[in-house]
DNA sequence: GTCGCGACTTGAACTTTGTGCAAGTCCTCC
DNA sequence: GGAGGACTTGCACAAAGTTCAAGTCGCGAC
């Protein structure tokens, strides 16, 4: 029975779970260390450094979500399904996006997820780079939809920590965009039915709205109509 | 004549060409005021802490972005130029989006061109509400559409920086992409086609192809056909 | 069994960086 | 010319990433 010894697996989990709680800037050597019951430095042994760390836990998400088969469903509707797992899935872990602007993520999780998507949209009809295309299309607009939650979960976990003010502040926050906005005839606008979640609440409508509007757009570039 | 002062407004100024030179990461307040002539806590006085300089610059940029008048080339050309104006400056600015990743961003910089946005999507026939989704379904997917070029440009700066190999560990880690795709098999049969610049090369092509498909699936949207 | 080696862990220490603070300097207005 | 506010500075501290030399543990060879 080998020591009871730290794994880079294990590792890659704990951080997943701390990024998921405290956030990418949360994230850190000594509390990682602390929760694997280790010096933070253990760590070091395990992975070549924090960097390292998050690009292997920003791949390994990937793995959470499900591959629809496009032969039972249709490739619209695995289609479909993909980008919610993916938007959910990116919601669930609101550091990958931000992450992804700053680290190449690459992986048998990401890989594994690029693949049936592309068997998708193969299925669909698309040929060679085209259904790479067809593929980037709908992902490039999931992860862009996921930013602004991912900002969201950011700044109220910001205000938190500051202080008990978190509601005066984000009250403050939506103050200052609202004055701004009403500089501008077309956000004033929209102003008079804002509610202060406009940012919460709006994004599954729009994101539902966008993804059926892009997949019409794919299905019209298949030469059998 | 006032003493040579600081402004906040030459202040992010200096702090967007830091930056775009050095990253989000490479921005730090002591090089700040150096660059300034002036010592680093200096800035405090006229910006409350580094997010908020972030964020000022965050909102600054958009105002790079040239506002096309829809009424003279139509709805259409309008909104590419202004999915073009938005994909350049993001990629002029590669901190922006993993930066909005984690602040939300809002200003008069980005007020302004959604205003735009949305006379452009109402000049087009979206209405209300539709107006608003139109507009996010391109802007979330050109958001995307510039994480991987982000990225490329922070990993190539991390390891230039890390010493002269970047070259080599550019390989390294392309060459470790490869052998983990080849165990997929739609991801296999494109390695073959697969050069090193995969990843710089095709996302132009990629960009140009999926707006045109959103532009299509929303045009199909439109009530008078 | 014990010796040795490689796998793994630890704690101390160094560095970088964000930021608060008290003291300073400069300008303007009375 | 003095008072007060606008702005700047240097010092200092704390948080966090990382290195390193010195451990400790367990297994296989003799």
């Amino acid at each position: 029975m080998p020591r009871d010894t730290l794994t880079t697996d294990r590792i890659v989990r704990t951080a997943i779970e701390l990024l998921d709680a405290e956030g990418l800037e949360g994230l850190n050597m000594r509390s990682l260390g602390e929760r694997l019951g280790a010096a933070a430095t253990a760590v070091y042994w395990h992975v070549k450094n924090k960097d390292n760390l998050v690009m292997l836990a920003g791949d390994e998400v990937w793995n959470e979500i499900e591959l629809p088969d496009p032969e039972t469903t249709g490739w619209r509707t695995a289609a479909t399904a993909m980008a919610h797992g993916l938007y959910e899935m990116a919601v669930r872990h609101p550091w990958l996006v931000p992450a992804m602007g700053v680290h190449l993520m690459y992986g048998p999780g990401k890989s594994r997820h690029d693949d049936h998507g592309l068997a998708i949209y193969e299925k669909a009809g698309f040929v060679g780079a085209d259904a790479d295309r067809a593929l980037a299309t709908v992902f490039m607009f999931v992860l862009g939809s996921t930013l602004g939650e991912s900002a969201t979960v950011a700044l109220t976990r910001r205000l938190r920590k500051d202080g008990g003010d978190a509601e005066e502040q984000l009250r403050d926050t939506m103050a200052k965009t609202g004055e701004i906005a009403m500089r501008f005839p077309r956000l004033r606008a929209r102003g008079e039915t804002f509610t202060e979640n406009d940012y919460g609440a709006a994004p599954d409508k729009s994101f539902e709205y966008g993804l059926q509007v892009i997949l019409d757009g794919l299905e019209a570039q298949l030469p059998g109509r």
